[in-house]
DNA sequence: GGATCTGCCCAAAGCGCTTTGGCAAGCCCT
DNA sequence: AGGGCTTGCCAAAGCGCTTTGGGCAGATCC
């Protein structure tokens, strides 16, 4: 069924069956209903690729995902952020494309998403501290929105992120008003902005209260479960801290691995504070949660930049938006005291 | 530049310069090359909507991932499946489309693809025992792919799967070897068909040993490390198994730390063989893998239905083909002997 | 009563590609 | 020499929409 057919049957020109549909005013009230019931009978949908070259509108938003930097690893997060982005391309009627490339092709990517007229903008996923995309991106003329920042760049440009910075100082206050002198810091690689404002959270955290930082509680690394353990292990061995700050859920689990391979219990012997970004599947559904985090959800995340995005192709003139979400602190069992120790 | 520009410079017709870059044998090979260099140096890329429209096919691939059943989760599984499918689609030529809609919304989903042309296909997610999908694609004409089977559907039908029954007979005997006879199962939801064939294959494996299932050590539900935690809980406080069979990593994170908690040691007071989909970011990199495992990739599987899929595709009428793809049993080290008891 | 609006509708021109149907020139053959 | 191929190119017709630029009544205004 298509748009000749539908105006046939209806005795009606397809200028008019368009407007209609499309709530041009120039379409008498009758015969708007009139249409509108034809065209849900015959269960009509304009076609999208017709539609797109007729607007110049690809009404659809595209996804680079970069395999991670050393391992052919797909973060984990992207699941839950596109679902969430999803839920708002449904909503507004946008169609989401996503391209899988190798570490380094996403420039390449990016320029024939432009200029095949793939997408009317990208979600810029995995932002670096130093992040060339945003400049190329600007370039080419192709909309985008940022999930996080880049520190180093310099001009505005749309984007989300959460407060990480304060966040992992937050939390390393927690751990010092614990007692807590040794904490450990178990990061994801720091090339990645999220990864470089944890740092400096804790950084600046410990300076305030005048304790040194020790290279030996800091490990940066992907987030895996592999890192966490090896990374705890470690450090327990050697600089023996009490209490570790660990960048994902997926890494903590490595964390906890290592501590009761210790013989310490997580809780007591040895606090944990984690970063929680509520991955769906990994949701505990316990009354009190398994770890203390800072909590902030990417799928919320993903509804959120994907609107700002969609604003932004629609008025690409106007000013740049950014959000900063502030993560909350929520106490489970993994954090307590700091053990006594002469 | 769209085609009219790049042949006016050429001082080629439209014809010439598309036949040129698409490989139609009556083009003089110097004027191919000619226009091949001239696309190149002004990166020239088709639009893809004015060529769908043209050539009536989408090149896209949809994919269609229904919200979980209980909690508004997104399966884990998915992001290492379209890391997969991604590679394929890159190869090929086709765009990956991805749709994320409310458990039941499917099939005005599907159905919306279809009548807008937005896509040439689809692959199939997490289809269940009895999966009324199938047929509702068939009905309307849309070539699909399954992730998986669907045991109660009579026809024909695309798809690859793992060989669910056949491992975890395997793992189950694996088990009943090493002296265990009393296995918890910790599943997925049964409704799922990977699920179904997983307990079909552990209760397969008892009854060739003779013996009788319990229901107390049979546990199904999403597979969270809320749920191993609190089937393996239960399980251990009553039932008191000494091994257990879990259908997934994130779900053996909880029967962990359950059978930690009960002071039992995995490896030695509890054995716990999981099916490890070998999603990318939950390896470990130990020599020893910390769970005994029946390993398929997810990963590699996505490539290869993608391009069974995009066959279809090509050949409509061909006889359907279908993979059942092996897992391998890894022995890690969360398996030993049962312990003695009384 | 004529001029001007306004409300509703239509024909036709694109959007940027592919593909059909030809056409001219060169070649080979008898 | 003339007919039939092959080679290499082109003009133009779509693909299924949206949008421009009218046009025709009937209502409104002076």
């Amino acid at each position: 069924m298509k748009l000749k057919d539908l105006a046939r049957t209806l005795g009606l020109s397809q200028t008019t069956v368009s407007r209609a549909l499309n709530g041009y005013p120039e379409v008498n009230a009758a015969t708007r209903a009139r249409v509108m019931m034809a065209a849900e009978a015959a269960n009509y949908r304009p076609n999208i690729r017709a539609r797109g070259l007729a607007t110049g509108r690809a009404m659809a938003i595209g996804h680079v995902i970069p395999r991670a930097v050393k391992h052919e690893m797909v973060n984990p997060v992207f699941a839950d952020f596109i679902a969430g982005a999803g839920e708002t391309y449904a909503r507004r009627g946008y169609e989401m494309l996503i391209s899988v490339c190798a570490d380094g092709d996403e420039a390449q990517v990016y320029r024939n998403l432009k200029a095949r007229g793939a997408v009317d903008g990208v979600i810029l996923h995995g932002p670096r501290v130093d992040e060339p995309r945003i400049a190329l991106l600007d370039q080419i003329g192709l909309p985008f929105a940022v999930h996080g920042r880049s520190s180093r760049h310099a001009g505005g440009y749309t984007w989300l992120d959460v407060n990480n910075e304060g966040a992992f100082a937050r939390a390393t206050e927690f751990l010092l008003d614990l007692g807590h002198r040794r904490i450990g810091l178990v990061n994801g690689l720091e090339v990645m902005d999220f990864a470089a404002r944890r740092r400096a959270g804790y950084l600046r955290a410990l300076a305030r209260r005048g304790i040194a930082a020790e290279p030996a509680l800091m490990s940066a690394d992907e987030m895996t479960e592999g890192h966490g353990y090896r990374a705890a292990r470690a450090m327990l061995e050697g600089a023996r801290p009490t209490a570790f700050l660990v960048s994902s859920v997926i890494c903590a689990y490595g964390v906890r691995r290592a501590v009761e391979e210790a013989g310490l219990a997580m809780g007591r012997d040895v606090s944990v504070v984690i970063h929680d970004d509520l991955l769906s599947y990994l949701q505990s559904e316990a009354e009190v949660p398994v770890f203390t985090a800072t909590r902030s959800s990417v799928r919320a995340a993903g509804r959120r930049l994907a609107d700002m995005l969609i604003d932004r192709i629609a008025a690409p003139g106007a000013p740049h938006v950014s959000e900063l979400w502030e993560a909350e602190l929520m106490v489970g069992r993994s954090t307590g005291p700091a053990p006594e120790r002469e």
